[in-house]
DNA sequence: AATCGTTCCTGATAGC
DNA sequence: TGCTATCAGGAACGAT
């Protein structure tokens, strides 16, 4: 599933296929999925300039040049492909934007989770990217970090996955960096010590550079924007591997549910 | 205000 | 073998 990781890489990706490229058409089979609606998206872009690609959290923006962006939010199973106008039909395609020079950016989306949403100014989307917290590779100090923790009795697990908390941690990543800082998924944010918040801090910086470092985890439906696979699920310590053994101490990996969400560790080395 | 349950959707998997 | 039922899961939304 897209997080952090694996929209930065389409970002870098579109970043360098799309950006200059002229938006000629749209269109889609799930009107429902384009926000506010497929004819007023139609009009507000069609004829405008790719002048940049964002991200913010989970949310990936295509800032035009004429002042409008349109976002993507891939949820589960959502992809953004660059593919050359002919070339077969992605799997899932749903929503098609023809560029110029013979090129279309696909959103394919096998759950149909994902949307694209139409911000008529700059100023509109800020209003929107407010609501996240800070971004773990950038604005997150260990200082605001422990605030954070600190300031919510709920699991951490779930306090890393919340948006308005953190931003772009999702299930895979929020596993991973806990595993490494030796943390029980269940334990209560504000009862975290601060030796166990400042590993925790560390380990989030360096999963998320992990996953970036080998383009994004393709667990079950993330392809980068050429439609290659991520690999960082080649080096999952404990996502997926429950009933496995644990590569550090020989333990088995268990599976329970969080919050409604498969939650994986290593009961012995997780305390 | 914080938190919980429900909803969206479809492929994978379990059970018979 | 082939059918049906169940489940997973990010985040918005309504309910408590």
């Amino acid at each position: 599933m897209p997080e952090l990781p694996e929209v930065e890489t389409i970002r870098q990706d579109l970043s360098c296929l799309i950006v200059g490229r002229k938006v000629l058409a749209i269109a889609t089979d799930t009107p429902g999925k384009i926000l506010p609606s497929l004819e007023l998206v139609k009009k507000a872009v069609v004829g405008s300039t790719i002048k940049r690609i964002d991200r913010r959290a989970k949310l990936l923006q295509l800032i035009l040049d004429n002042g409008k962006v349109i976002a993507f939010h891939l949820k589960m199973s959502g992809r953004l492909l660059v593919r050359k106008v002919g070339e077969e039909k992605d799997d899932w395609q749903h929503i098609v934007i023809t560029l110029s020079e013979g090129l279309e950016l696909r959103f394919a989306d096998m759950r149909k989770f994902g949307w694209m949403k139409l911000f008529l100014s700059r100023e509109d989307l800020k209003k929107v990217l407010t609501e996240y917290g800070p971004e773990p590779l950038s604005d997150l100090t260990l200082k605001k970090f422990r605030e954070i923790l600190e300031a919510n009795g709920r699991a951490i697990k779930i306090v890393l996955m919340d948006q308005e908390k953190i931003a772009g941690i999702g299930n895979i990543y929020a596993n991973e960096a806990l595993f490494l800082a030796k943390i029980d998924p269940r334990t209560p944010a504000d009862k975290i010590k601060e030796k166990q918040a400042a590993a925790l801090f560390l380990a989030i910086e360096k999963v998320l550079r992990l996953g970036l470092r080998y383009r994004g985890a393709s667990d079950r439906y993330y392809l980068d924007a050429l439609g290659q696979k991520g690999h960082f699920q080649e080096h999952f310590l404990v996502y997926g591997r429950q009933g496995k053994e644990c590569g550090s101490c020989k333990g088995m990996i268990k599976r329970i549910a969080l919050g409604g969400r498969g939650t994986f560790y290593c009961p012995s080395c997780q305390k």
